[in-house]
DNA sequence: TATTATATTGTAATCATTACAAAGAAAAAA
DNA sequence: TTTTTTCTTTGTAATGATTACAATATAATA
């Protein structure tokens, strides 16, 4: 769980101008543990910052995306999600509920023979299939 | 490469009803390496079937998709690529050149331990970054 | 506080994808 | 082969996520 005093701080360091709506935006991110998307992220937020509107919250992601202060998800197709922890780690995507898990990984473990003298800057794993609480209850 | 003929007898061979259309897109993404997307798949067979339409290209390429015939990637937002490889493998993306590379991994190596008692249908692992013949350039 | 630079908002535009119903083609039956 | 049935293709319209844009509002700075 993160305030919003630490994120206050976590962006002053980087320069990032403290608007209301970003510090609302990543309290979100931070503490919601669901790699949301935009649209749960505004119907989450409407009640409390009733201005609010999907634009802000789509600049606010991609720009704080671009800094690497979060992560973009492509799981699915249509509907980007976010992730507040940059580190690297594996996404599972259980196919019935619908719900998405984190899981470690060891990066750098993964290498591939042909790609040598490639530059890679990013890799992503992720799984898909049925997590063990949807499995129990067959 | 494969041949028209050897499409046609590997459709009949899982009961799928022989089109036209399908034997071309088909041809198209065994014999292009390139995954390409529905607009590259739609402009490059225009002339040879001037009839297509971009709804039976995605009618196909779900339909085949759900069959296991050919895999959908998600490999950016905005556009789903197609693969005639179905065997797992990696991809990489040049951010440069946009091209998109396969290479072999192996994905069994790929657990966690997080994920006991998942059942894991699907692994996918795609990386990002700048390719040798870009680098090359610099 | 006044000024300047940047962010937010709402609306309209864009772009990939899907829904749908009519027309056409392939497979099966006669 | 011809007829019938079933499935596919097509074009258009609808959907839904995302972006462009210009006016307004807010944060940082002097």
């Amino acid at each position: 769980m993160k305030t919003l005093n630490e994120l206050s701080n976590e962006l002053k360091k980087k320069n990032i101008r403290l608007t209301h709506q970003r510090l609302k935006i990543l309290e979100y991110l931070y503490n919601a543990k669901t790699h949301p998307t935009v649209e749960e992220i505004y119907s989450a937020l409407k009640k409390e910052v009733p201005s609010l509107s999907k634009t802000t919250i789509y600049n606010t992601l991609n720009y704080l995306s671009e800094l690497n202060i979060i992560k973009s998800l492509i799981i699915d197709e249509n509907e980007a999600r976010f992730d507040g922890v940059t580190d690297n780690h594996g996404h599972f995507k259980c196919s019935k509920c619908g719900k998405i898990y984190d899981f470690d990984i060891n990066m750098d473990a993964l290498a591939a023979d042909r790609l040598d003298n490639f530059e890679i800057n990013e890799k992503t794993v992720y799984f898909k299939g049925i997590c063990s609480g949807c499995l129990s209850k067959i």
